[in-house]
This record gives C-alpha cells, sequence and structure tokens, in this order.
DNA sequence: TCTTGATATGAACGGTCGTTCAGATAACAC
DNA sequence: GTGTTATCTGAACGACCGTTCATATCAAGA
C-alpha cells in the first residue's frame, strides 16, 4: 500500500505537530518514540519526515511557536496605566493563556533540558523576554512607590512559577473557574508586592 | 578481567545511587541509560544489577529516600506556636533542605510521571502529606486571624512551586546566601497570607 | 596456603530507537 | 482518460536499549 485516501499535508502536518505536542507533555520528549506519534496521527513512521526535519526539530518548533504565540498575545493585550492594574492584567493572561494551552506550558518548562545548545538557546532568550514583561512591571511599580520589590528579578522568578502550577491542579470540570483562579493568584500575588502595611490605630 | 581491585557493596552501591540521581536530574530519567551510570561510577552495565532490581527501582528508591528524608527533617525542626512563626519555620526549612539537594527536588518534581503507577501512588501519597504540613499551618493561622487564606489547599499549592523555584535559579557562589533567599521567600509568603492592611488614618 | 564467597567483566539476548528510501497509490491537472 | 505529482507504506539500516549470565578475579577466613 502507498498513499492512502483522503490524505493532505495541510491536515497530516498540523496533525503530527498536536499528537507530539500531547506525547510529549505527557511522558516527556526522550520517552516518547517517533512511531507512537506516527500512530497516534493514523500513519507510518517514515511519514512523519514528510513533515518535520528530525525528532529535536519537532520539539523546537513546538516550543518555538509556543513562545512566539505567548508573546504575541500579550503585546495584544491592552494595558493599563496603573502598575497595580498592569500587574493584575499580567497574571490574568498569563493564568488564562496557559490554562487554555497546558501542554505547551508543561513543555517549555519541563524539556528546555531536551533541546540541543543552540535550540535552547534560542528558547531561553524568548522565555527571559517574556519574564522581563512581568520583572519591568515590578520595578514601575516600585519606582512608583505603590509596590514594595527591592528585588524585581527574583520576585518575578518566584511569580511565574507560582502561576505555572496552577496547570497541575486546575480541572475544567472542577469547582473553580478560570476567573476564580484568576482572582486567588491576583490576590496572592498583590499581597507579594504590597508595601508594609500601615501599623493599626492604637 | 573481572573484580577490580579496591572493589566494596558499600561504596559501589551508594556511587551508583548517587550517579543516577545527578544524572536523572541533569538529563531525565527516559533519557539516561544504564551504561552511561555505570560509566559514571566506572564499572560495567551489568554490575548495576548487583545493586539495584532495574532501572525502574532505582527511581523509586532515589525517590522514595528523598520523601523520607524530607519528612524525617522536618519532623525533627522544632516548631514555634504562632502560625506565623511555623509559617516562617516551615519556609526556612523548604528552601535550605532543596538549595542543599537540587537534585531531589528536580526528581520528585520532574520524574512523578516516569513512575510505574504502583510507584506513583506510593510517592504522590508522600508528596501530599508533606504538603497537608503546610496546608495546616495555613489553616492554624486562618482560623486564629491571623492569616487571610480563604483557599488553604490552593494557597499551598501556590507557595511550593514558587518555593521550589528558587532552585533553578540560585548560585551557592552567587550574590544572595541561603539565609538572605529565606528571607526574600520568607516576605513574600508573608504576604501572600498577610490580611487586608488597616487602612490607613485619614 | 587453600578454599570459599563476594564482586565485577564482557559478551550476548531480543527488542526498540531515529532515520532513510525505493516503490506503490491516490489526487489532481489537462 | 492519461500523465504527473504529492503522499504514504513497509522494509531496512546501524545503533543503542535494559537485562542476563557464564566466567574471572579479588578479599577474607581457616
Amino acid at each position: 500500500m502507498a498513499r492512502k485516501s483522503g490524505s493532505h499535508a495541510e491536515i497530516t502536518g498540523p496533525r503530527i505537530r498536536r499528537a507530539a505536542l500531547s506525547l510529549f507533555a505527557r511522558y516527556g520528549y526522550a520517552a516518547v518514540s517517533m512511531r507512537q506519534i506516527a500512530a497516534e496521527v493514523g500513519v507510518q513512521a517514515g511519514a512523519l519526515y514528510l513533515y518535520v526535519a528530525d525528532k529535536q526539530a519537532l520539539l523546537f518548533e513546538l516550543m518555538d511557536a509556543h513562545m512566539d504565540s505567548l508573546m504575541a498575545a500579550w503585546e495584544a493585550v491592552p494595558k493599563p496605566n496603573a502598575p497595580a492594574d498592569r500587574l493584575r492584567t499580567f497574571t490574568d493572561f498569563h493564568i488564562a493563556h496557559h490554562l487554555e494551552r497546558p501542554d505547551d506550558l508543561l513543555l517549555a518548562y519541563w524539556e528546555l533540558r531536551s533541546l540541543t545548545p543552540d535550540n535552547h538557546k534560542a528558547i531561553a532568550a524568548k522565555r527571559r523576554a517574556y519574564e522581563a514583561e512581568l520583572e519591568a512591571i515590578l520595578r514601575a511599580g516600585h519606582a512608583e512607590g505603590v509596590f514594595r520589590v527591592p528585588e524585581a528579578r527574583i520576585t518575578a522568578m518566584a511569580i511565574i512559577p507560582m502561576l505555572n502550577g496552577c496547570v497541575g491542579w486546575y480541572r475544567s470540570d472542577g469547582r473553580l473557574s478560570v476567573a476564580d483562579v484568576q482572582v486567588l493568584y491576583g490576590r496572592l500575588v498583590h499581597g507579594m508586592v504590597a508595601p508594609d502595611p500601615v501599623p493599626a490605630p492604637v
């Protein structure tokens, strides 16, 4: 046998990427074989190479596309001026974006080590650029005196894994909605950067 | 050739575990071969099976030993009564313990998925027991009115990945000491659970 | 010194890996 | 209806996988 009926490049290509994303996220890059990906798509392993240079390129393209889409989506978000509102906009965005793409987040944070040095460098740079957005908000709030963030970079690197954590426990059919999660984490982050409270009057 | 001079079970066994821990943490369980572990120890692959039933058991024993040592160490810590102090004791402990054992933390949080279902169940249970310690502190503080933690479980699951994050960026020869990290994260966590500040007097 | 048990080698097992490629078939242009 | 091209198969490649085992050597006790 050879070509299958109804086969199309513009269908098979994305299906390969979706299958790879899902399998990589669930079992890890190293634990997933090209044959498993092919089976998920309903195709033989050799067919994958019509669409992907090799396994490493497949991983890189998935991660790179995610970082680009993340950054583009964030840039498209209207941003208020006040640092507190801006911070809440960031956390809301980050949570919503990743709760809709949990597999992308898993890849972005678990599979950096599976990239070749060059690919690693490229993805890490994009990740730093994204984290710098949060850091800039923290610095602005600190400069205006509405935040108390003596270590903006470290605080950003504390906030982000905290936000990411929600992907681990959130269930779309659970008790909480995405908006609930946004409110909960929004309050937590707000507390982290709020200036010391005024002492209670005696 | 056969037995090497100076070989001893009580030396080779731990060396295998140390090498496996280090390699698993760096490259991931699935990406590391028994031959790589053996090479790191300076031994042939077959010799590993004098000390380990199989690769899966090796991973499980590493994770299980870590969870036991973590729990035992926490139980040995003297705990103040006031929830705020108790919370700070927990975050200090968690940070110090894991900054000294970064590989253990990486395994505990990245390789759960590499465990067989039975092994996964055992490790996940121990992890929940540890996280319950933090949750109990939050609940106690909330009950006493010194914390504002309407969702203790979720807050605990927000705090822990945040604390874990420090393992990703901390460098022992860097600008900050472990104590500095403890102070920084201690303040962040304190802000997360602090009740709404008293409004400033007009 | 001789024996015995602990410790390691190194070759081998069947299986799976990522990847390539000649050949076969379906879809499409004319 | 015919020829062309895009798409996929199925077999094959060498390499490496986890694991086993007969064999060899070292360490220690008698």
